[in-house]
DNA sequence: CCTACCGATCGGTAGG
DNA sequence: CCTACCGATCGGTAGG
């Protein structure tokens, strides 16, 4: 089928760039050296992609649903904030470890966007980062997590948890899940109230 | 003075570049654009600087070594471990906090690095976490840390740590020590043992 | 998917 | 610190 074949190419492009991205940046990665990696002529990437930076844009927005697509799902379960906390750490860590890759160029390289994809992503990022922002200030409402400035104690957190993709090695000793746990556990006994 | 004419004038260099690297990456900031800025033609930076690469190598060595000796004085003072951490991770964000630029420009461009200075900068960037590592595993040994995977706690707090740039407001309402005093708090709960 | 090619821009040098 | 310039490389297009 051609229509599958050409989707397998574009996949391939879009999974060459992720680790391209990662490794030598956005900016330091050249359409001539992903073509190469593929084994193709530069040109011909431009019958599978618009551009450069559309490839950019692929990667960081599907990352991103993924990360408020999960976080829906943790909301609509309507737990307690801090267990709803929780559920939201462990869920983003199986985002990003999922695919770390994409999650480092998702967190590294959604400054080289432009124009509305830019802003557009930067809403996306601040509407999540808001609801962790939420779930902290509800929680130190209702006396679960101790008076904390909020923003802070959130971005924090989202930092720990974005910076995964530095040490996080799939063959590790520590299956995703365990990552999230543990995390989950320090990162909230940090701010939680002691009974 | 003709000799701190030209101290200043690559200091200014530095500076500026230091603010591009942040914004636009190494490899997406030119030698073009770093000359307009300064208002002179690119060719005039080459009498100040050997190549675009030494630029980040100083921004990226002063900053590894302001790390590495402030560390070497909070163990000069051989507290007990979770009291040496608690220094540490409070220094660490003074160095950062004193210039947030640089410390983005160290931790995300590091990677564009070279040759030995890549080798030398990975070498120093390793002693100093494993310093990290080392004080939790001896907290875990006196009983003030619960059991937890050493290096996978070190490498968490240091990432929490090196993101404050992505947060952090000089002009915010928390100043520097407090920024660190909440940090080393929040993230030393998160590993202590319960008394 | 290729060859052939575009204009723009890159880091850097020569010589003053 | 400048003018003038180098070879290399960039993202991307035309046409097949």
């Amino acid at each position: 089928m051609l229509i599958n074949e050409k989707a397998s190419r574009k996949h391939q492009i879009e999974s060459e760039a992720t680790q391209m991205f990662r490794s030598k940046g956005y900016a330091g990665s050249s359409m001539r050296d992903l073509a190469a990696n593929l084994g193709i002529e530069a040109a011909s990437l431009y019958s599978h992609v618009k551009s450069k930076e559309e490839i950019l844009q692929k990667i960081c927005f599907r990352i991103a649903q993924n990360f408020l697509e999960v976080l829906q799902k943790v909301l609509a379960d309507k737990k307690r904030p801090i267990e709803s906390l929780r559920e939201a750490i462990i869920m983003h860590c199986l985002v990003m470890t999922r695919d770390v890759s994409a999650s480092a160029v998702f967190w590294n390289e959604w400054k080289h966007l432009s124009g509305k994809s830019k802003e557009e992503f930067i809403q996306m990022k601040t509407k999540y980062e808001d609801v962790f922002i939420s779930l902290i200030s509800e929680g130190i409402n209702s006396g679960e997590i101790r008076s904390i400035d909020s923003k802070f104690a959130a971005l924090t957190i989202l930092s720990s948890l974005n910076c995964i993709h530095t040490w996080y090695k799939p063959d590790g000793n520590l299956a995703p899940r365990q990552v999230g746990e543990e995390l989950a556990g320090m990162l909230l006994s940090g701010i939680q109230n002691k009974k």
